[in-house]
DNA sequence: ATTTTAAATGCAATATTTTGCAATATTTTT
DNA sequence: AAAAATATTGCAAAATATTGCATTTAAAAT
């Protein structure tokens, strides 16, 4: 039995019942019930249910998650995420796009930081909904299906009556001469309007998305004023980078 | 035996059991399992399916779910859900408002029925992601916290453009002489704008919310078209409705 | 056809992860 | 407060991964 296999059973049998003794799982799956408990451990670190005493629970109302695996390379997306908060000053006006990296940077946000958040990204507008003292306004349009995020004229031109001081524009694919692309058509255009929306934009990304060219171009290295990965901001993947003027964290 | 080959049993097998593993299959093959350690990872790295310690699993569905913890009523909602569905035809456009009801009516939505949705509400919009011949449209504004709604101008603006064919108008309070009340004033705005956008009106409504009446007014009983209860539509509680020419289900 | 080059494979040594157990601590229940 | 249930921690055995390297196989170039 493979412990991803496990994490699935589990997570299933919390969805239908809303809760599990951690004894009927090791029963049922045949494993001590320590490696049950390992399990619940690391799906709730993974946020994809709630260890309490005795088993675990389904999480709370307003939690989306996204099912079945959990998040790939939270570590080094929880990392970047912190980051990225020290940026934020309290009273500011951000615009966040999708992706899993926000949505965490999101969930990290000090609850008691005042902020305005624009977002046009379902995941990150309900994780938004848990800080007390974040007004979040929705832009509406188009949803996007695999990125959840709303896209079309509607969006744009909501985005157009927007200044905001901070942007951290998920990404997908950077270079240090082709700048950020994209592979889908829509979600260009959606991002080039949040950048001509915000004094200043952040790109978040892990390691990995650096240096990968995608079909369509969102902007320029020159658009980019911050750029967040997980490494040390003097690792030598990042020089090409810092070179263009990009401020590296 | 090739490698391309290998990969396209590997796929095959992790498609048919949702899993693998690595000895299993380096046997099955006659490769050695280091082979096949190699194989699985470059077919994790073009997101074909998942290595794990031990073997690999196939791809759970990213789709994003609001855990719902036990909803209240629930079995009646589903009873209002299921009449509620039966006044859709395929192709038409929909306005939907939140309220959990109207999600658990988005959740029993057949998987194969075409439709276009407009919601103001992330838990509906959630579910309607699932859907895979629904085209969702967000309607952004500033989110209610607690009602998970997006309000205001840019909201109220968004819906002038539409014309709906059947708005489920999720309802707090309903009354045979006041009509339909809320205590939320931006809301109350937000669903004003949902009944002019629609030619047909529907509340879908728990029978405990019948003949109670809140702070603001959304509409007197001449605007609604379907009153849906969990009851029968004989019920004595809903004659006073039927005498207004709403028609019951 | 033959050489050159690159990719693929299996092996062995080493590292890492997973798992169950036992001893001890903590929480929950009575 | 005592008893029962559940958690935590450290540990060792087993399973699995990783790495470097030698060998084979396939592809490209001559």
């Amino acid at each position: 039995m493979l412990k991803a296999e496990r994490h699935q059973i589990i997570l299933n049998e919390v969805q239908l019942h809303n809760r599990v003794l951690l004894g009927d799982i090791a029963e049922e799956l045949n494993v001590s019930i320590d490696t049950v408990r390992r399990d619940v451990k690391e799906l709730d670190e993974q946020h994809l249910l709630r260890k309490v005493h005795g088993g675990a629970i389904a999480l709370g109302f307003n939690t989306l998650t996204i099912q079945g695996q959990g998040v790939y390379a939270l570590v080094e997306k929880r990392k970047i995420a912190e980051k990225a908060i020290k940026l934020i000053r309290p009273g500011q006006v951000l615009l966040i796009s999708g992706g899993t990296t926000n949505v965490e940077l999101v969930r990290m946000l000090p609850p008691k930081l005042e902020l305005t958040c624009f977002t046009p990204n379902l995941a990150v507008a309900v994780q938004l909904l848990n800080k007390p003292n974040v007004e979040t306004i929705l832009i509406g349009g188009k949803l996007v299906t695999d990125s959840q995020i709303a896209v079309g004229g509607s969006a744009i031109n909501m985005l157009s009556d927007i200044r905001a001081d901070l942007c951290f524009l998920g990404t997908n694919s950077i270079h240090s001469e082709a700048g950020i692309t994209e592979f889908d058509w829509e979600i260009v255009q959606l991002k080039k309007a949040m950048i001509s929306a915000s004094k200043k934009v952040v790109s978040p990304s892990i390691s990995e998305k650096l240096d990968s060219i995608r079909k369509y171009r969102i902007c320029g290295t020159e658009a980019i004023d911050v750029l967040i990965t997980e490494l040390e901001p003097t690792d030598s993947k990042l020089s090409p980078y810092s070179e263009k003027n990009i401020e590296i964290l």
